[in-house]
RNA sequence: GGAGGGAUGGCAGAGCGGUUUAAUGCACCGGUCUUGAAAACCGGCGUAGGCUAAUACCUACCCAGGGUUCGAAUCCCUGUCCCUCCGCCA
């Protein structure tokens, strides 16, 4: 959510910066609607002052053993006025509230304009693809060999866009998921959490999956309104949810291992083969909560606390910035990790890194305490991937695979992998 | 699943229809005193919004949402969460 005193002091800034996104904001209605709430809330509250003045002269009245019938009479109209005035003020305030909540955050100067993902800026590569001398498989053939990689089977027992790991892949995948979540927590500072999967519409609320994003959700049938997670994001991040930080707390770090779910509605026929899109994939989650004037060093931090883990394990990437086109809902500035894929020949994403700054704060109210500071104040909220389980599996497979179809194991993972050095050997 | 009890400021905890500006204690902040500290004493101390040049002032918030009433932290209904006991259970 965007800054109430910005929509009603600047509103054309906010609609050029706005702009540039891609999002053209109806500035008359907000105007009409915030003059009306204005009119509507200061007559509530005369009504509601004279209400409370009113009933003390009653009570004064009664106990001094006066006769309190005429001014009762006096009162008689005054609840049904007020009750009128609250419903109208109610029902604007939500009309603002469902306008509002649907705003996108601004962008940051320092981001790109641009409108498609084609606009995206690249910052840097690393590592140099492998040069094959002979003919590169993907990872659908290289897991399928041995049936340690089966989507038919994971078509059987619940439906596409599925898989299930075997053997040593799914050793690996756990490896792989365990070395980043040992990385985070000894030497990136992270503390390592245990969180539910599936989360309240409010948590969902908080982090600005909804209202507008529902249909990228698996929602749960039952008595409860219960979501899967489509991130960990949503679980850590909420942690600060309705809470006053002491700032010596800060900089909060959080990270997570889950799995995430994901409807994928609307990318039908994208990434159809092979583990690169689908419904639940595992990830390793970065969440930080900082002072506003750290975020922006929180951000490259995080960038690097990503980048670390990728070339432990000595795959090339690049990393690009998003164009404002490009970037989701709640952030203000993003850095896309791209793996290098030999499969496809191509980078593909797999990490996003973004800055929020205020702007789910705002909207879980989520503030800090700072002494030289007499109120509290909002934080800024980041998080990132480091990285995504699934996707980094299926490039390690790839990017190490040999001419006979064995997987040569990273050295980072072999102390998980019980010291083994080659898969389907 | 059954039976009870509860949710009040950072924490503890009183209030159970009007003299409440939500008592009191602890914690915290400022001051007096002191070489410094502690103790003692004095003062301050929630969040959001409105209106102001600013103070003042006004409004809302005692888990959430409804209701009763001139008036609700207090009474009624619904929901959420927590606790105790019984049953079941990884």
């Amino acid at each position: 959510m965007l800054d109430p005193k910005l929509l009603r002091g600047d509103l054309d800034q906010v609609a050029q910066r706005l702009a540039k996104r891609g999002f053209t904001l109806d500035t008359a209605q907000l105007e009409s609607l915030e003059s009306k709430r204005r009119e509507l809330q200061t007559q509530t509250e005369q009504l509601q002052s004279e209400r409370n003045s009113r009933s003390k002269a009653i009570g004064k009245a009664k106990s001094e053993g006066q006769d309190i019938e005429p001014l009762l009479a006096e009162v008689s109209d005054l609840g049904d006025r007020l009750d009128a005035a609250k419903k109208a003020l109610a029902t604007l305030q939500e009309e603002w509230e469902a306008l509002t909540s649907a705003l996108p955050n601004l962008p940051h100067d320092s981001v790109p304009e641009g409108a498609s993902e084609d606009d995206n800026v690249e910052l840097h590569r690393w590592g140099t693809p492998r040069d094959f001398d002979f003919e590169v498989k993907d990872h659908v053939d290289l897991g399928g060999k041995h049936g340690y990689l089966d989507f038919d089977m994971a078509s059987k027992l619940t439906g596409s866009r599925f898989a299930v790991m075997r053997g040593p892949i799914a050793k690996l995948h756990r490896a792989l998921a365990q070395f980043m979540l040992d990385t985070q927590t000894e030497a990136h500072g992270y503390e390592e959490c245990y969180v539910p999967y599936m989360v309240n519409a409010d948590s969902l609320t908080g982090t600005g999956q909804l209202p507008k994003f529902g249909e990228d959700l698996f929602r749960l049938e039952g008595d409860q309104d219960y979501y899967l997670i489509p991130t960990a994001e949503v679980p850590l991040t909420n942690f600060a949810r309705d809470e006053i930080l002491d700032y010596k707390s800060l900089p909060v770090r959080l990270t997570a291992h889950t799995p995430c779910f994901r409807s994928e509605a609307g990318s039908h026929g994208r990434d159809t083969r092979g583990m690169i899109r689908q419904h639940q994939f595992d990830k390793v989650e970065m969440v930080q909560m900082v002072e506003p004037d750290k975020s922006y060093e929180a951000l490259e931090e995080m960038r690097g606390h990503a980048e670390a883990l990728l070339q432990a394990l000595g795959l090339p990437y690049r990393v690009v910035t998003l164009c404002t086109g490009d970037m989701g809902f709640g952030a203000t500035k993003t850095y896309d990790l791209e793996v290098w894929l030999p499969s496809q020949d191509t980078y593909r994403e797999i990490s996003s890194i973004s800055n929020c700054e205020d702007f789910q704060a705002r909207r879980m109210q989520a503030r800090f305490r700072h002494p030289d500071q007499k109120k509290p104040q909002l934080l800024h909220t980041l998080n990132g991937s480091g990285l995504a389980v699934g996707r980094c599996l299926l490039a390690v497979l790839e990017n190490n695979q040999q001419a006979d179809g064995s997987i040569l194991v990273p050295e980072a993972l072999r102390p998980y992998m019980g010291g083994l050095e080659v898969i389907n050997g």
